[in-house]
DNA sequence: CTGAAAGCGCTTACAG
DNA sequence: CTGAAAGCGCTTACAG
């Protein structure tokens, strides 16, 4: 490596030049507003002059191991890759991160090398954390690793989980979509439109989010004093993986239990049963409404949105910003804080609703 | 700040729990290939095993401070904002660099804070180099500072340009779309379809990237031994800005000239002299051919890419590759060195190329 | 193969 | 308002 150790001036350097102590020079140099140093304008000039002859630099680790703070935040996957492609589920957050960072005048700290030996994603690489590179970090994507998440804890490393927040350990801080209402809201819009039955399809495997839209739609029945008939909730079995006999199974299930309106928890199937409608002469959406709630787990890579679609979307970008606005705040404070935010989601109405059949 | 300084554990504490000198410590966690150390297999034991009992994880501020080196690669831009969406001429270029640096194993430092009180981007923030937290980085972007760079240059900072290649200091390291080739390329596919009148056309601004158009442009003649009347330049003036009739008269140019093959600098002219075409009765390709050489200047931001246009395009994302595997060499190399390498252009044909019309 | 110690370049109490 | 000095936590010659 070219190295200039030796050549390039330092602090002292600058303090000799200038007559004055490196403690004024520091002062000067990285102006800090909490230095009870106050230093003359004479002093002042004096000293950047010395610096700007010298062609001082002050050296950032340095600063970042006397000051301890690096004035860096990081960014971490577990994905496989850093998500880049703008189909990938959790590309919107990053972007949303990248651009919070560059308003709050943060540089970003992108983890990309943080693979192990088997090319797996670790924070602790020789047993060493590495996102201690950075004052605080974001965790992106649907992948976790809980165990590291609570060691991290333990170590009071400051962090924000983004994109997923079921299996991570308590006083884990994050920010998520808020399904529950953004669910309601779809199932109110179409009670509405004068939707009577409205059926809610959810995969065997369940997780928290999925208990969320879920929640959301039976508060819907709730409120406005529905039967429980009302509000039937189908369940398929994820197990077979993508059966083709799948979305005609689940149109004929609706037509029997009169269903008016399909609301999915995946956007994949509402895709699928979509297509099968139309070469089964049912009419979407004169016959049958159908929304997708934003589960795109089943998604094959690199499958594009299903155009035209209703649909709940994740308010992704806006999430990697708070994500960032927490972590600041997580940082500013004296005290270790938990926080937990629900951003609420988009519905794209697409030409998929419609009011029920007249009859 | 939630500040843990003085309860975590140091290399000393690990030192004294496996009973050995910190230099022992150092040579096992680091794992410093370069390291004369040799530890024997159990006292490296020994060692792994108190690090971590106590959780030790080395701190990298100091070892940047201590060892000279931060192992983190970084990426500068003039732009206002960084490359964050698709449309972004200079978007592909980043991924590219995101890719390699996950590739190599490096972290990737994205310099988004640094724009100075008035919003301009500035490598020198308070007269401190920011770049310096990496060990080298790539810059990005066609705005460049090139006071910036000649002084980022004397320092011996190592980086590596990408993106243009004019306007900056000599000895500075980059890496470009090689335009030359890719024109001739394009001009040579042209003549072995039929074609022996083909015009470049050009703004009135030029710029170095214009130069290596022209001359791959011309490079083909001589090749072929045309006479330069089978290969005129057409300038327009770009001063006017988007003047509705400079296609039209592009159009007329070109008959007149009896051109049946338009090489365009700019990928927008191109875009509306096909269009142009098309309403005043002009058959693309069949009576003339259009292609676009990929200059985007004159872009509108956020307009789309023209579909089906005949055009040369930047290997972005090799680039940004290749500029961070040469960022590599020169943080491995000895001497100060300079690179310079230029990648070859891909050709998309579309569908505004085809032979003369046979009359 | 191992240990004691200097030094990397800053910041920040602590005295004056 | 200013100076001398300790300390941040490592790495790396240099001795043993």
């Amino acid at each position: 490596m070219v190295s200039n150790r030796g050549r390039r001036p330092r602090q002292i350097d600058v303090a000799k030049a200038a007559n004055v102590s490196t403690a004024i020079v520091s002062a000067v140099i990285s102006s800090t507003s909490t230095g009870t140093i106050r230093v003359s304008e004479e002093t002042r000039r004096r000293v950047l002059k010395a610096a700007e002859d010298l062609g001082y630099v002050p050296n950032v680790a340095a600063r970042s191991l006397a000051g301890g703070r690096s004035h860096l935040i990081g960014a971490f996957t577990y994905q496989q890759h850093f998500p880049r492609e703008s189909r990938d589920f959790y590309f919107e957050f990053l972007l949303g991160i990248e651009e919070a960072a560059e308003d709050a005048g943060y540089n970003l700290l992108l983890f990309t090398g943080t693979r192990d030996d088997s090319g797996n994603r670790t924070v602790y690489r020789n047993g060493s954390n590495m996102l201690q590179l950075a004052d605080g970090s974001i965790m992106v994507g649907g992948q976790v690793d809980p165990k590291e998440l609570a060691r991290l804890h333990a170590e009071r490393y400051p962090f924000v989980m983004v994109g997923r927040r079921d299996s991570i350990p308590d006083g884990v801080s994050w920010v998520a979509a808020d399904y529950r209402s953004g669910t309601a809201e779809v199932v109110r819009k179409l009670a509405e439109l004068g939707h009577r039955r409205i059926a809610f399809v959810q995969g065997a495997l369940t997780h928290e989010t999925v208990d969320d839209r879920r929640a959301g739609f039976a508060e819907v029945g709730t409120e406005l004093g529905w039967p429980d008939t009302s509000l039937p909730v189908l369940t398929y079995d994820t197990a077979g993986g993508a059966d083709a006999n799948r979305p005609r199974t689940l149109l004929s299930l609706a037509r029997r239990r009169k269903v008016t309106a399909l609301v999915f928890e995946s956007n994949y199937l509402a895709d699928q049963v979509r297509t099968a409608a139309a070469s089964a002469g049912v009419d979407v959406p004169g016959q049958l409404s159908v929304v997708a709630l934003g589960d795109w787990s089943e998604r094959n890579p690199g499958q594009q949105v299903a155009p035209g679609l209703a649909e709940l979307t994740s308010p992704s970008r806006q999430i990697g910003r708070e994500a960032v606005a927490m972590l600041i705040r997580l940082l500013g404070s004296q005290t270790t804080r938990t926080e937990h935010v629900m951003m609420p989601c988009t519905i794209t109405t697409g030409s998929t609703i419609a009011p029920p059949p007249s009859s």
